[in-house]
DNA sequence: GTTTACTATTACGTTATACGATATAACACT
DNA sequence: AGTGTTATATCGTATAACGTAATAGTAAAC
């Protein structure tokens, strides 16, 4: 019925880049910069790492360098998909609001 | 280059709610759990509504009652379409990644 | 060998959000 | 009229996300 967790940007757009592949921290930042040209600071990206893996959505996986490697769970990615579907059902009432569509 | 503000829920919404029609805080209320079943708290939307009202997005207008209707501003206007057509190509290449598309 | 880029961690300040308490006006019902 | 209930808005506070920056070490480049 209610809905708590908003869908924060960083955040989503982490799950996003892990949804293609698995990469690590700054992969993650390059991707989301060449992308959508923006870029996370370090302290936005890491602290939104820690909170996803912390709930589950993303886990690291074993690597010789000093990289850290995340990727998507099972979890992480029902909940992306569900939270893509509801923000879309946001936008395109925005969108025949506006107008433009 | 760099994007600054986030896409907060609960201010999106409001705005959505109001690129339809004019409407005061509990109107605007009850649109949004009309049509997402997102219930917001007082303190949650008159928050947004004052943040929105002080970055220009959103104005008062005149009443008879103690309703106090808003209406989104042609910058906020602007501004809404700007936030819909970024926030749709992130999750349309979300939806990609997914394979869902 | 020294500098530069890559990668990650940590700390701190700011601010949106969630939640709840409060206040009052309008309305319904008896 | 009086009481209760709903509609409407404000205020206060706690939490946590986010933005920015400082730090540190490793790998690469030159």
């Amino acid at each position: 019925m209610v809905k708590k967790n908003r869908f924060s940007e960083p955040s989503l757009l982490i799950l996003i880049s892990l949804a293609e592949k698995k990469r690590h921290g700054y992969a993650i930042m390059d991707d989301i910069e060449k992308n959508y040209d923006i870029k996370l600071g370090p302290g936005t990206l890491y602290g939104a790492i820690s909170r996803l893996e912390k709930a589950g959505y993303i886990s690291v996986l074993e690597s010789q360098d000093r990289k850290k490697p995340y990727k998507l769970t099972e979890e992480g990615q029902i909940y992306l998909t569900e939270q893509i579907k509801e923000i879309q059902k946001v936008t395109s009432l925005g969108m025949k609001r506006l107008g433009l569509a």
